[in-house]
DNA sequence: ACTTTTTCCGAAATCGGTTTAGTGAGAGCG
DNA sequence: CGCTCTCACTAAACCGATTTCGGAAAAAGT
């Protein structure tokens, strides 16, 4: 069916060997006869098997896709979604395939760093996973080239959002609206919740204000009802804030929709913003005060990292690339009344 | 480093033959051999190696998934990408792995077929494709188990979502309240949208309208500025639809957008549905009417489809799998002003 | 003319498995 | 006891490439 090197080789009238070398450019094959090979090659349609050479030579130009199996978010998670687009392309630029990695496949119960091998993955990039498991931390500190996404890990390249200058950001365009009472919604815990935490702390801590434990409210990501739950809860408050900080922009339509049930105007009565960028926040009214990620450069920074790891094993360092932000101010957040 | 099969021979005193059909179940192993053998690979954490299989069997447990490179709707869109997980999730419960398939891997200018060659795919889902093209023809209707997304090619298995039920009911629930001005502003050509004007046609003949050609605007998926501009050009109109369906749930909020900037109330003044039943739409106020796709069952039925004709070639036969919709009435569609 | 070097190519081992064909030991049988 | 049959296992070919090592022929040097 397929055609082999073999093929090749007969058409030719030349040993198999010099076809493959005469592939994989080396230096012993006169130009006549490289030219030869390619130009057959090129008629009877023969590329080489990726199969057969990743099996002698270790290398299979794949690589792994970590993304989260269970969870709920899974690709269906805008933000995460975007970054393995980017990765994908800036992969597929250098030559190199994307497979997923999981844990169950089928009967075999294999880890995460067992199926890496399994399928001779040259590298892998954990786009959304749970950071915090044994399984995923093994293959994080294995042999394995590796690179994260938001979350470090020690001596392995990893690309971050700018979360803490961003929830920072989004503190001080409040502050300069005036507000003095901001509350900051967050998600499960993680190294970007932890960031963003100190980012509100240190911009409360620089303009002054005391913070207080009943406006740090714990929910959940892209949760618009958890959203909704939270907001309900603040705005129940003896002191309510006046302005409150969601952890994305889906959390943030439930936090809208409370405002709009507790007929709670919105920015007049209380302001709200969001985080992500996400169009459909932009085609709101208002139009929702945000962080955009560049999810993009994420996913492209990500793949060149992997990549420079996997071809130049030897002086390739880890490297943590921190991601800029950008504050996208919108009408859902205005100044506080007097 | 990786350990293989002859460690496993080498620990037991067996040969490599013996371990291989041992752990293929193969019959002429004995039970204390067989149980010997899974005892000491489990000490040794040894599993076959996928490559290496591959290269013998023909079989690589790993499946295609075409996703279309160029376009901007990638993994970003939600429709696909739900479907993605839904197929993504069957496929790992059955043992397969999924990989990216697309044309322009490094250098080498491959076609998706000589990508699926090259990487030894047993089978391949189309999920996001030009099916246009020759290209994802030529690969449809190769010699490589193959199933469609939303496109039927000549013999080979396809998953629908039912777009003329969906469009019709739609339709009917406008006539239901009151509408004979409907218009239907679709997307890009493709066979999703063929069906849906089929459906809308079928339901306005159904109820006795006349179609007018300034009621069917040509405009794009999942674009929000191209369904204000539609939404815009139909309320310019001399006599201007009170019911405008829309490409989607994103088009949709341009849709709403468009009817803000014009003063026109929804639904009110005019009654707008989306499609897709993207939890945002739910978020709205006015909820958005819409259509919910089955995006897990047609994921789930795709992988199905694929797995029986890649395990039983000789017997499977290609199937067209209709997966219904569901109607999601909301309040962004009102009853016809008198 | 003889040695040395360079150029170009091929034989064979190898990667880690699967599978076919065969083999030796013991059981069953007359 | 000798024959055949099973049973349980192994040797070896094979999948499609890469790569090391070596060798023949041509070119260069003396």
């Amino acid at each position: 069916m397929a055609v082999t090197i073999k093929d090749v080789s007969a058409k030719c009238g030349l040993s198999i060997s010099t076809v493959s070398k005469a592939f994989n450019n080396y230096s012993d094959i006169s130009a006549e006869t490289r030219e030869l090979v390619h130009r057959t090659a090129r008629e009877i349609g023969y590329y080489p098997n990726a199969i057969a050479r990743t099996l002698k030579t270790n290398r299979s130009y794949n690589l792994g896709v970590l993304y989260s199996d269970d969870g709920q978010n899974g690709l269906t998670h805008s933000f995460f979604a975007q970054v393995l687009d980017a990765f994908k392309s800036e992969c597929e630029k250098h030559g190199y395939d994307l497979t997923f990695i999981n844990h169950n496949v089928g009967w075999t119960g294999m880890t995460y760093l067992e199926h890496c091998r399994y399928r001779n993955v040259d590298g892998v990039c954990l786009v959304c996973a749970d950071f915090y498991s044994t399984e995923v931390a093994e293959l994080a500190t294995s042999d394995i080239p590796c690179v994260t996404i938001d979350h470090a890990f020690n001596n392995r390249s990893c690309v971050m959002s700018d979360n803490l200058q961003g929830v920072q950001q989004l503190v001080r365009h409040a502050v300069s609206n005036g507000h003095r009472k901001i509350a900051f919604v967050h998600g499960q815990r993680s190294s970007v919740t932890e960031n963003r935490i100190t980012g509100y702390y240190r911009a409360l801590n620089e303009a002054g204000i005391d913070p207080r434990a009943d406006y740090l409210v714990d929910a959940l990501y892209d949760s618009p009802t958890a959203g909704y739950t939270a907001m309900n809860q603040l705005m129940k408050l003896a002191d309510p804030p006046t302005c409150v900080l969601m952890p994305d922009d889906h959390s943030a339509l439930g936090a809208l929709e409370a405002a709009g049930d507790l007929h709670l105007r919105v920015p007049e009565d209380v302001s709200i913003a969001g985080y992500d960028g996400n169009r459909l926040g932009q085609m709101l009214h208002p139009r929702l005060t945000t962080v955009k990620q560049d999810t993009k450069r994420m996913g492209v920074q990500a793949a060149l990292y992997l990549i420079e790891r996997i071809e130049n094993p030897r002086t390739a360092v880890s490297e943590v690339g921190m991601v800029p932000i950008k504050l996208i101010p919108g009408e859902s957040m205005g100044k506080v009344k007097k």
